[in-house]
Order: C-alpha cells, then sequence, then structure tokens
DNA sequence: GTTTTATGTCAGCGTTGTTGACTTTCCAAG
DNA sequence: CTTGGAAAGTCAACAACGCTGACATAAAAC
C-alpha cells in the first residue's frame, strides 16, 4: 500500500482505483461468508436475516422498545413490525406493555429465543473467531479501525453505544 | 487485544465473545454505510443493488457470460436474468452472442451503461477512500486480510481472480 | 377537553431472492 | 447424422423484506 510522509508527519495515502475496487469487492464477498452461516440455521426454522438481526439486538439490549429497535435497524416500523410478529408468534420474542408509557412495547427473547440466538452468534462468532486467527492481532485491530470509518456517522453512534462495556 | 506469544512462536489470540460481537456488528453498521450512497443513486434509476452487482461485474470483466457471471454473484439463473432483462432493456447493458459457442451470451455495458456504472462505482470508491484515509495504511492492510480470511473458500477464488493485476 | 404527537398494527405493493417445469439452441460424442 | 446434454431463456408461483398509506390508541400539549 502505497504511502507516505509529509514534513508535517501526517500519512497520506495514494490509492488507484482498482485498490479501491478490490476494496469493494472483498466487503462484497466477505459480507456473504459473513452471513452465509446464519442463513443456513435460519433456513431451518423458515426464518430471514431480519429476524437474526432482531434477535441480536434485543438479545444485546433486553427490554428495549420497538422504536430504539427501529433506529438501530434503520428500517421502517412496518417491515420490523411483521418481523416481530413472527418472532412472537414463534414464541421466540415477548413483547410488554411498559409500565411508565403504555404505548411502549418492550421486547425479550422467550427460552426458546434465546437458545436460537444463540445458534446463530455462535455459528457466527466461530467464523469471525477463525478469521481474526488467520489474519492476527493487528489486522484485526485495523479491521475495526476501518469498519469504523465506513460508517455513517449517525450509525456509529449505534455502534459505539455498547462499545463502553466492551475490549479497550 | 489480548494476545500472547507461545514458546513456538505462534500467536494466539484470546477473543472474547463480547469482542467477537462488537466484530459482527460492526460488519453491519458498516455494510450498511457501505451500499449506502450507491443505493440513493439507484433510486433515481429505479433500479437495485442486484442491478449495481451485474454493473460492477461486467464492467470488470467486459465480454464476460452469464454463467461466470451466475458464479460470481451466487444467485440463480432466473434471478439474474430478470436484473439483466431490465439492464438490457433500459439500454444498459449489451448481450453478444458468443461466437466460437453461440449458447453463451457475452455481456457488455454500453455507453450509458458505463457512465451510471462510473457513477454508481465514484460514489462507492469515495465511502472507501475516506476510510482508508481515515483509518490509515496499516488499518487497511489488516481490513483487507480480515475480509479475505471471512470469505468462503469457493469466493476467496473469485475474490483473488482479478487480484494479480492489483496493487500487490 | 380537544388537538397534536408518539407508538404500534393492518393492508397492499415492489424488488429480489427461491424452486420447478419447459423450450430452444447448439456442441460434441457415438 | 443422430442424439445426449450443456447453456440460455421463459413462465409461473412463492417467500423475505424493504416500502407507503391508513388507522387505532396512549400520552402530551394547548
Amino acid at each position: 500500500m502505497a504511502d507516505t510522509q509529509t514534513p508535517g508527519g501526517q500519512t497520506l495515502l495514494f490509492l488507484t482505483d482498482e485498490q479501491l475496487r478490490k476494496g469493494i469487492e472483498a466487503m462484497f464477498f466477505a459480507y456473504r461468508g459473513f452471513t452465509a452461516d446464519p442463513d443456513r440455521i435460519l433456513d431451518e426454522y423458515r426464518l430471514g436475516r431480519a429476524h437474526h438481526r432482531a434477535l441480536h439486538f434485543i438479545s444485546r439490549a433486553p427490554g428495549t422498545t420497538v422504536n430504539n429497535l427501529l433506529s438501530i435497524l434503520g428500517v421502517t416500523k412496518q417491515s420490523l413490525n411483521r418481523v416481530l410478529r413472527t418472532l412472537i408468534d414463534d414464541g421466540l420474542v415477548e413483547s410488554r406493555v411498559g409500565t411508565r408509557d403504555k404505548r411502549e412495547r418492550h421486547l425479550f427473547l422467550t427460552e426458546s429465543g434465546t437458545a436460537l440466538e444463540q445458534e446463530l452468534s455462535t455459528a457466527q462468532r466461530e467464523r469471525m473467531r477463525q478469521a481474526y486467527r488467520e489474519a492476527g492481532p493487528e489486522a484485526v485491530q485495523g479491521f475495526r479501525t476501518v469498519l469504523e470509518a465506513m460508517m455513517d456517522p449517525e450509525l456509529r453512534h449505534h455502534f459505539n453505544r455498547a462499545k463502553d462495556s466492551s475490549d479497550e
């Protein structure tokens, strides 16, 4: 990767379109791998990626409201509602009317919801762990740094929300 | 990132579930940013991401066959066919019957197809360039390494196909 | 106490993925 | 030269998951 130091010490990158295109393709192919294992499991349950995302974030923040989930997932409430309906009908998620504000619904994973989320998460974590192992610790640091820089500022906010209780 | 050296010199990574989950969320949020700019442009043309992917890989390998595109994109021919039909009807892609093997169709971008591909690619490359600039050269190297490790071996093959004429 | 805002639900539509059945074209092996 | 099979395309139906619009209800604001 071509780079030089300015007299001021700032690192400059000279990035060809070709290098950037390879990065774009890497994202495309890697994302396919990233979702492949959960997708296989979801098929067995007749669920899709949207259900996985909902399970993931409900698991991360039990009792979260529909509205909060909405802003994290970046879809319309109607779209999320259909997904939640399926999950509730399947007994994977429980929706409790808010005590302070009865308009709100607080979302929790049921026992079987927790089990499925674990199954999905384990498969995806194993893929991630394997990739991290192959790549090595400095690569992982770089990976995370570039991904964070690629996010929309608004989304980065959601990402960093739970970061405190994390790895650094 | 926790890591130690074994007496043998191999680097071991101790990765908590929490660290891996953050990596998973980073992929999720970053991919949203990654596709956000092209999605906005595609909306104006009443096209979707599937069309963008087809344009990208036809642009990368002009004259590629439908079958080759199929194995790269990993969708069914029926699904790809609908996308190609739209692109051909819109005058963005040209399909030429093969000379050596007349069963094959070779795909090329038209002038306006090239223009749209450029517009999409430029938007996406700018996002990528910005992220690379923010993260710095070592981070970029790590990013690419982890992404490649995350791919399915079969997909990695497609990725490396055009790598020779690339950056290393 | 009526209006406005927030939240969630129901109905319907578009894109893009899927499978299955079928036809046409054409290369190549027998 | 015929036939088997690969490549490409079409039609139909369906599922997942985005979207908009219309609407009910709860809470807040006036």
